[in-house]
DNA sequence: TGAAATGTTGGGGCG
DNA sequence: ACGCCCCAACATTTC
């Protein structure tokens, strides 16, 4: 008797944890399959940046499975319904996604393939806990974060034990490697991408060595650490999390057990950040598109392609957002700390929308996600659930001065400046000639005046934001 | 997980 | 010894 069944990988790419594997495992065979489908915005808006991690996954998903990884591009109900028929398969897993479109897509897949009388079912393998079991005392979900965690979260039932890879495994591979989804990178020339190369190392190991990493070195100084883009404190598991080469669960249990006191707790809290953004993408499903706070609607924010270049470009002529804009574009990477500094700057300094810098960041963020990506940039300009005030405007001089004092951090991803002392480092602008000609610095030619006045803009923000606000 | 403006306090210099 | 001013340091308020 034939006892095939079907497991599709989406955002799980991972053999530890996987609880649509370890249901899959019961079954004598298993066709992995990974469908790249453009009817889906994950698929047809990808950005640059995570279509190569992508595709650098899929290649070591397929080396973990003994190069057995189905892979495809298409329609997803069609090409699993053709498979089902082909090999008259019975069962399909899968572990759950919580994008809008593909709760709607996976709802109306697995209504049709029942009707084939086929045995569909879906698990949890990404969110501690699931956006629509959060509730509070009246039944609403929670718009605050504290009460979402510590009571919402914390009080119920604890993220389950992780659990491991199955050891008896068998594999199958149906298309043969002309039918299957075509690499972009590996066949571009295109050298945006070719440094990723030398800083990424994109697998399931790869995930639990830089998580271990962390743990053995940055977790003890975690809590006052990652604030300081130059110190090694923060975990990078962003984009592992985000494309499931890591479990959550594993994650957090590990955290719980190896960390202590205030770093324990900031970190999990940081883990329970990720989870609220994705409870409001379940409960606000446009929250890319539109304000949460609705009054933003009625803000006259500036509309200037040749200031968001700048920005983007980091060429702002202020230090610390410049080296932060830099980061990313050299890494696809930007330190947390920095996230805040270049997103203010954009928002509330240039006036620009968010919705230009959720761009931005989801085309050039080896992490993105669409719930941290909307919710976080939502959170900066203040018009997000329990957002930071709109008023809650970043010094671009001043957190240099206290979050990368020495100006490591500057002076590593903005070499043209490297030279200045540490005094003008900041505010290159405000030195004079001589310092300038000694660290071979010429204003406006080898690194730009400020784009903006700081203090002016500060205030116009103010008064922009005064005007909606009565 | 701000920053600037404004208010308060207290020590020291000095007539 | 006293009042006055200055100002740094800290606290509070405001956006």
């Amino acid at each position: 008797m034939n006892d095939t069944c079907i497991l599709w990988f989406r955002k799980d790419l991972r053999l530890d944890d996987n609880p649509a594997l370890i249901e899959a495992a019961k079954h004598e065979r298993i066709i992995p399959l990974f469908i790249f489908d453009r009817n889906l915005e994950e698929y047809n808006k990808i950005g640059e940046a995570s279509h190569w991690w992508l595709e650098k996954s899929l290649i070591s998903l397929s080396e973990d499975l003994n190069q057995k990884l189905n892979i495809l591009e298409g329609d997803s109900l069609e090409i699993i319904s053709n498979i089902i028929k082909e090999e008259k398969i019975k069962h399909v897993y899968w572990n759950r996604c919580y994008e809008p479109d593909r709760i709607a897509a996976d709802t109306f897949l697995k209504k049709e393939i029942t009707k084939l009388n086929v045995f569909a079912k879906s698990f949890n393998s990404s969110l501690l806990w699931e956006p629509w079991k959060i509730k509070n005392k009246s039944g609403n979900f929670y718009k605050v974060f504290t009460p979402f965690f510590k009571k919402g979260c914390l009080q119920t039932d604890q993220p389950r034990i992780p659990c491991k890879k199955p050891k008896e495994l068998f594999f199958l591979k149906l298309f043969k490697e002309d039918n299957i989804y075509q690499f972009k990178f590996q066949k571009s020339k295109n050298k945006w991408y070719a440094k990723f190369e030398k800083i990424w190392n994109v697998s399931e190991a790869a995930a639990k060595n830089i998580f271990n990493n962390f743990l053995e070195n940055g977790a003890s100084d975690y809590n006052v650490g990652r604030n300081f883009p130059s110190k090694n404190s923060v975990s990078k598991i962003s984009a592992y999390l985000h494309w499931g080469q890591i479990s959550p669960f594993r994650v957090w249990h590990e955290a719980k057990n190896r960390m202590s006191g205030s770093h324990k707790e900031t970190f999990l809290s940081e883990l329970g950040w990720r989870e609220f953004s994705y409870h409001l993408l379940y409960h606000f499903p446009k929250i890319n598109k539109q304000n949460l706070k609705e009054q933003f609607n009625k803000l006259d924010w500036n509309v200037s392609n040749e200031l968001l270049l700048k920005w983007k470009k980091g060429k702002t002529g202020f230090p610390i957002v410049d080296a932060g804009m830099r980061e990313l574009w050299k890494t696809g990477y930007m330190h947390n700390r920095l996230r805040m500094i270049t997103a203010s700057f954009l928002v509330k300094n240039l006036l620009i929308h968010w919705k230009e810098g959720e761009k931005w960041f989801w085309d050039c963020l080896l992490d993105a996600d669409l719930a941290n990506n909307s919710a976080s940039w939502q959170w900066v300009a203040g018009t997000g659930s329990d957002a930071a005030p709109f008023f809650r405007i970043f010094n671009p001089i001043t957190q240099g001065q206290k979050f990368d004092k020495d100006a490591l951090y500057i002076r590593k991803y903005l070499p043209e400046i490297a030279k200045l002392p540490n005094k003008f480092i900041f505010t290159p602008w405000l030195a004079d000639k001589e310092i300038l000609s000694d660290a071979n610095i010429t204003l406006g030619l080898d690194y730009p005046y400020p784009i903006i006045d700081y203090i002016s803009s500060r205030k116009k923000a103010l008064d922009a934001f005064k005007k909606i606000s009565n």
